[in-house]
RNA sequence: GACCCCGUAGCUCAGUUGGAUAGAGCACCAGCCUCCUAAGUUGGGGGUCGCGAGUUCGAAUCUCGUCGGGGUCGCCA
């Protein structure tokens, strides 16, 4: 709970206390859950202790000295409760007319910027968004949002991952069907995520077999290199019963092939055309498809061969402009793409190890190189800063066969990407299990000198989002898409609207704008700590989800102003002169609307200060909810005389201010009817 | 084994520096459009706040322990 009028009334009472007893307790008020208990409340039990007097005389003493206020009614001592009645007229007063005149209430206008960078979605570039991904999206775009509209200079960058093993499969698989003539039939990143599922199963098929063949292990049975019979199964299967493989790796091994057989014979029916040509086209063209893989990656990291880097930035950059196309959809947007095969090439890395290699924060390992976390962490005073008192664990930096794995490429990464936009800080939105990689970009920091630039970076972390069956894998094309989840928003919101006497231009935004906010609000308003289970059904019910509420109490608040003129009331200049209003407030309902609406610009600063963006979604829910009742309770444009009139109409037009101010932190847009 | 997160109504979740009688939505039952848009609203039932201690005038909230679920912890990104 938030007030600037009931923190200024727990100053003066502050105030007192200091100069009767000289006390160091912190007043606390809260507001009480009856109205009969009055409109905010002081709990004196720890001022009393301090004191050793009790409650009730504290209290008393309280009444006689503080000066009485014209927003203050009158007092009352309960329980040890000291419960002050507010003087709503003049509290409405002050407040509306205060919303009334700003430009956007609750907004920061600060001359000298912060700027902060926002980095967001980094997804894998060769699938498409799903709906796990976009809880990423959503969360890094409301926090910029709300950093942007408390005075900072936001920037968001996308950080693409195209050195990741999985991509050379399919810059192999795209381009095998593009030489043979085969287009795209969808979307250019849901075609290249269904080139990822099925280049990736072939691999692992291919791969699992070769390690049987090692074994010799082979099956007396005519088939590819990329796909697995049921005959096959049974023959591994009795073989590895009887061979000498210990228990260990054959449990592994059998894991494998069922659920590869079960990934297979799931692609091949959702995917039958593209699997029967592109394995044609694998078992014509590949006859070793890992060490194509190999090569290709090889070559993209070395970055020489100009052939090479082209196709990969092909594909990359087609699932990209997917990517944006469908973010732009939700309202979200980029201003900066950083490749991390270009942090390759800089050869910083290099640099990096070297420099940590010296002052002996690395530990060799044959070839491969650990960073020792706990050794910087304890020996630069991280520990303390974070208030770490555990062990940190060693993160692998190089593998055995000495290649740099993805962490080194994001400290070479974090240690430029503050000074391309001159950042103050720099928050990642990243996914909770990368929680160890993330402190030991900031450890490596440390560990290189650069203790500044590691205290600006922020990792904030959220929880998976999994489907009802399990988690979403990309690699099996098992997830629902942000482009087919819109589609089905859409689709229920279209039959809402079918008895509305709505033009289809007129529809058609309503529906795109409903089932974004419908999306965007269901996964804003949950914690991001909370692991959410994706039910497509509940999803997409509007009756369910409060992005449409929201929206519509918007609608239905614009549309009393603009009825108003008909009935002969003139709102627009009820609203200029908010000062002059006789402000009459009848209902608690209406005063309800009034104190709630005052807490706005805190909610905003808190959500920010704490990073709570589902804060804003709940405070934002609150607010139209109530504003519903009100709605019920209290005829506006039939309102029984001026001064009810002039209060209601400046209720109203003040929610419409506040709710514009929480759609632009949110991302939702407005809708002048439903 | 170490560390991080979660556990509140049948389900999904709020619950703010510890405050008075723990709240919504969905689902279920019963009402409200001659009145500003019923995507709304009114009423009803439904709770051992995982469990146990501790601190406190006061604990869903803080501390410790414990149970259950998820995640991370040397060769994925």
């Amino acid at each position: 709970m938030y007030s600037r009028i009931y923190d200024s009334i727990k100053n003066q009472l502050q105030e007192i206390l200091k100069d009767k007893h000289d006390i160091t307790t912190e007043l606390v008020w809260s507001k009480p859950h009856s109205s009969n208990l009055g409109d905010l409340s002081f709990p004196l039990f720890n001022v009393a202790k301090e004191t050793s007097l009790t409650p009730q005389d504290i209290g008393k003493e309280l009444i006689e000295n503080f000066p009485m206020m014209s927003i203050i009614d009158r007092s009352e001592l309960k329980g040890g409760f000291l419960n002050l009645f507010i003087n709503q007229n003049e509290f409405a007063k002050i407040i509306l007319s205060e919303i009334i005149s700003l430009d956007k209430y609750g907004k920061s206008n600060l001359k000298e910027k912060k700027r902060i960078i926002v980095e967001h979605t980094s997804a894998n570039p060769i699938s498409p968004l799903h709906i796990g991904n976009i809880r990423n999206s959503i969360l890094g775009d409301v926090i910029g949002r709300l950093y942007r509209f408390l005075g900072a200079k936001v920037n968001f960058r996308y950080y693409v991952n195209d050195l990741g093993r999985q991509i050379a499969p399919v810059i192999i698989g795209y381009f095998l069907l593009n030489n043979d003539g085969i287009k795209p039939d969808t979307k250019i990143d849901i075609w290249i995520g269904k080139i990822y599922a099925l280049m990736n199963t072939f691999l692992e098929i291919y791969q699992i077999k070769s390690e049987f063949e090692s074994l010799s292990l082979i099956p007396d049975i005519e088939s590819s290199s990329y796909e697995l019979s049921e005959a096959e199964i049974e023959y591994y299967q009795a073989k590895l019963d009887t061979s000498s493989v210990d228990q260990q790796q054959k449990e592994r091994m059998l894991k494998q092939l069922l659920k590869l057989l079960r990934v297979q014979n799931s692609l091949k029916e959702k995917l039958s055309e593209l699997y029967l040509q592109l394995k044609n086209l694998l078992v014509l063209n590949v006859e070793d498809l890992d060490d194509l893989a190999n090569k290709y990656l090889v070559g993209y990291l070395a970055g020489e061969d100009k052939e090479m880097v082209d196709k990969f930035r092909k594909v990359t950059q087609n699932t990209l402009s997917g990517h944006t196309e469908t973010l732009n959809l939700y309202n979200i947007y980029h201003d900066d793409f950083d490749w991390e095969s270009e942090v390759s090439w800089g050869g910083e890395v290099g640099k990096i190890l070297a420099q940590l290699d010296k002052k002996e924060f690395l530990r060799h390992d044959g070839q491969a190189l650990l960073l020792e976390n706990d050794k910087i962490a304890s020996q630069l005073g991280f520990k303390e800063k974070y208030n770490i008192n555990y062990e940190i664990p060693d993160l692998i930096l190089v593998n055995s066969e000495g290649i740099a794995l993805y962490p080194c490429r994001d400290i070479a990464y974090h240690l430029h990407k503050l000074e391309k936009f001159n950042a103050n800080y720099c928050i990642n939105v990243i996914g909770k299990d990368q929680q160890l990689a993330q402190l030991s970009v900031r450890t490596a920091l440390y560990g290189l000198g650069e203790h500044e630039k590691a205290d600006k970076i922020l990792h904030y972390d959220y929880e998976i989002v999994t489907l009802v069956g399990g988690r979403m894998a990309g690699r099996e094309f098992e997830y629902v898409t942000c482009d087919e989840l819109f589609i089905m928003a859409k689709n229920e919101i279209e039959t809402i609207l079918e008895n509305r006497d709505y033009s289809t231009e007129i529809k058609e935004d309503i529906a795109k704008k409903v089932s974004i906010s419908s999306i965007r609000y269901s996964i804003l308003k949950i914690d991001s700590q909370k692991i959410v289970t994706f039910d497509a059904k509940k999803a997409v019910d509007p009756n369910e989800n409060t992005g449409p509420f929201l929206q519509y109490s918007y609608a239905r608040a614009l549309n009393i102003l603009q009825k108003a003129p008909k009935k002969g009331i003139d709102a627009d200049s009820i609203i200029q002169s908010v000062k002059q209003i006789n402000f009459d407030i009848r209902k608690e309902i209406e005063w309800k609307m009034i104190s709630l609406m005052e807490e706005l610009p805190f909610v905003l600063k808190r959500a920010l200060t704490q990073l709570k963006p589902d804060t804003v979604a709940n405070y934002a829910f609150s607010l139209a909810s109530v504003f519903h009742k009100f709605y019920d309770a209290c005829p506006v444009l039939l309102a029984k005389d001026k001064d009810s009139l002039d209060t209601r109409i400046a209720i109203v037009y003040s929610f419409t201010k506040c709710l514009e101010s929480l759609f632009e932190v949110m991302g939702i847009d407005t809708l002048e009817k439903m």
